[in-house]
DNA sequence: CTCATGTGAGACATTAGAGTATCATTTGAG
DNA sequence: CTCAAATGATACTCTAATGTCTCACATGAG
């Protein structure tokens, strides 16, 4: 049972569900290059995939935002980082925000990344709030929300050709921080467009 | 065959749907209050229940665009309005917006309606662009792209109870509006915010 | 009342996909 | 080379959902 085995037929998954996310075992083995047994030996269940799956959607994410967020760079420099990275990832965002469903999702582990996941989020969020990046007047939940739609869109857009990827991240962060921010961040915004176009 | 009957099973489904989509028909009929039977009497199968359900939701859609569109306000105005009332749409947007995907969608008229929907999105973009509203470097997809998503946002937020409905607009507005216009919109904008809190 | 229509209930058949089991083949360590 | 582990292919069962069919019941118009 060889771990690079199991890496392919996560990846493959990933990406076979981000595209279907009612795709066959079939069309997963098929895509990871093995046999449907195979995939069995590795994994219980479906169900048991799809967990996994899961977690290692957001191993990928945390271990892109963690040492971001625990930096000591000011709210506004963490955000920009962060959606500069988190976009590349793909297909593993699409899992995460399609699966960051917390209902009926009794896996304990899952439920505990997706609580992680919303309180760093809230925790960026009001530290934008405190450093006066954005409005007070805005309520948290909007701004998470906002965020990790336009997050999700981004990708989307930059998966279907539509948006330049060295573009995305910049469109974002001027539609959220601009949308949401003070005449101090517009300033800062049109700074740090001089220096990255 | 009464219409009423045809029309019920076809809200409920929406709503069904747009908590799981691959809900039973089984759950859809108990929903509207049918037997499975009646069901495939208005029906021919599944997937004809799914094209009638996107064909309703598109004329919900349209029914609120279309005037609005055909009115002569400014397109910030238009954009306001459509907002305002597509929020409390609800489950039908939902519909719309997790069954765009326009690929492998054979059905002509369903395609249709959805590259009429794009098109209007972008006469719309492409307005506020030539009012000054938006930032003519903002490329259209994106501006298409992010107001999508934001409405899809706001409504899923005001569904969970996180945001007030009636705040719900306005915060999306701003957000889309402040983050990819014109000092000139976000003048406009504070003023529109005197006059509606 | 009587008949036509719409309906609910439920008994089927059919199918797609999950999950199980077996066996021959491959592959890599010793 | 040799053996054990991993794999691919395939055949099988089981289940859940779709789709079909029949029958009994309700209701409203004539």
């Amino acid at each position: 049972m060889s771990q690079v085995t199991r890496d392919r037929i996560i990846q493959q998954a990933i990406a076979c569900i981000a595209q279907n996310d009612t795709a066959g075992l079939d069309e997963i083995a098929r895509a990871a290059g093995v046999g449907r047994a195979t995939l069995y030996r590795y994994f219980a269940s479906r169900a048991d995939l799809i967990n996994n799956i899961k977690l290692a959607a957001g191993e990928e994410l945390q271990a892109v935002v963690k040492p971001i967020m625990e930096s000591c760079l000011p709210a506004k420099e963490k955000l920009a980082d962060i959606v500069c990275q988190l976009i590349p990832l793909g297909a593993s965002l699409n899992v995460s925000a399609y699966f960051d469903q917390p209902f009926k999702n009794e896996e304990p582990r899952i439920k505990a990344r997706y609580l992680r996941h919303l309180a760093q989020a809230r925790t960026l969020a009001q530290a934008l709030k405190d450093e006066g990046a954005v409005s007070p007047e805005i309520p948290l939940a909007w701004l998470v929300a906002s965020l990790d739609s336009l997050i999700f869109c981004a990708w989307e857009k930059v998966e279907s050709g539509d948006i330049a990827p060295k573009q995305a991240p910049w469109l974002l962060l001027r539609t959220f921080l601009a949308g949401h921010g003070t005449t101090e961040t517009l300033a800062w915004l049109n700074k740090k467009e001089e220096v990255h176009p």
